[in-house]
DNA sequence: CGAGACCTGCACAGAACCTTCACGAGTCAT
DNA sequence: ATGACTCGTGAAGGTTCTGTGCAGGTCTCG
């Protein structure tokens, strides 16, 4: 994961450790270069934009010595940007601001081209008391009875589930599960958060005034 | 942790080592750049109107050094100096004057994406005779049995739990808990005292004539 | 192209909460 | 014991936060 932002590159890192990948973090070009050589990854995250020298070039020097899939981050959406990635050997592009899963999944995807192995690995299932959530499956049951969610609801449990008992605000939320900052002044995540109590059960998600929500750990009704 | 008034920079600096963080302080924005040299912070606290030179300088330093998450302090509600925070790397704000509490969480939003450890020093739950508090989930038990607090209360009880026994005076705790310094006059503290009392037991906090109060060390009912 | 599912954000109402004031009780020093 | 000061208390008033219903918009799929 190469990106000089900590906030995003750290959210993403996160992200991707949380659906079980192995992930290790580079911040400017010459970075990348160095980690790309120490670590031999299976997938390269690359933003465009980068001290250093900029992700053309470090796509350029990876893929000259030994091909990867890259998967390139770019903050405007131009339409040149993402013609010089593809020439330089990117396989897939991504526009800021971005969806978390969408990434998630397009990292799979690129793997699952590679290596069908790499697919398998990602199975990690969270259980507390009697809810499950199993983030590679994308499902969620609640005693044994599965519940259907929609992507939204599915990833703020997801991001819930990761930190049990612990407040989130609504901050938080919004930027792990929206995958950036700004949520502000919007009653966007409340309303997930209403969906998401109507369908596992309004006690399961603690609300904190004043700060955040929560996941109640561990106990059955 | 970089501020000027040193009333604020205290009781942050407080708060925070009272929520599990290792601080650092620095006055001025020399004393910044030096003290991130000397103690390589995983975040830097930054008031944006500083003695030597201002945060937004400080800023762009330390970023040009290493990137770190940055939460900047702005006394006015200005967006112009906003953008300018974001243009050189801050990655939250916040406006004077603040809850204490808003800025702990900010801070735990920020490391939690840095660094996952981080965030479980911070789950640091004290337990005093038979009462219990957990900061992470703001939740605090007496023998065994959960008691709702409001915010307020909680963040009071926070900071008298975290010196146990120590006399904290009427602006000690205004300040750690309402971020600045003022209550002087106003019984403000004493009703918050009062509700505290109601919910804990009345015994649990000690008032020391003339000077202020304390929680009552370990000690079952 | 149409239907359905989903996401977003607003406005409103109600709930939760904070602050302050006035007054009486309590505490301390002389 | 007395006066000066400090605390405790109850209630009122205002502020902020959350829950909810709903409408507009986007996206997907057939």
């Amino acid at each position: 994961m190469v990106e000089d932002e900590p906030v995003i590159n750290q959210a993403v890192t996160d992200r991707l450790r949380g659906s079980g990948y192995e992930v290790v973090q580079a911040w400017d070009g010459p970075g990348a270069i160095a980690q790309f050589a120490d670590t031999a990854p299976d997938l390269v995250l690359l933003d465009v934009m980068l001290p250093g020298f900029d992700g053309h070039e470090v796509c350029r020097r990876i893929q000259a010595e030994r091909p990867v899939p890259v998967l390139m981050l770019t903050a405007r959406d131009d339409e040149a940007d993402i013609l010089v990635g593809l020439g330089v050997g990117a396989d897939d592009y991504l526009t800021k601001p971005f969806r978390m899963r969408e990434l998630v999944a397009r990292v799979a995807a690129l793997l699952r081209r590679v290596d069908r192995a790499a697919e398998l690995a990602v199975r990690s299932a969270t259980e507390l008391g009697d809810l499950r959530v199993d983030g590679a499956a994308r499902r969620a049951w609640v005693a044994d009875t599965e519940v259907h969610l929609t992507p939204t609801e599915f990833d703020l449990l997801l991001c819930l589930a990761a930190n049990p008992g612990i407040v989130l605000t609504r901050d938080n939320l919004y930027a792990e599960v929206w995958g950036w900052p700004g949520a502000s002044g919007t009653r966007t995540v409340d309303s997930h958060v209403k969906a998401l109590r109507a369908k596992i059960g309004a006690n399961r998600v603690r609300t904190v005034h004043g700060v955040g929500y929560a996941l109640e750990p561990g106990r059955a009704k």
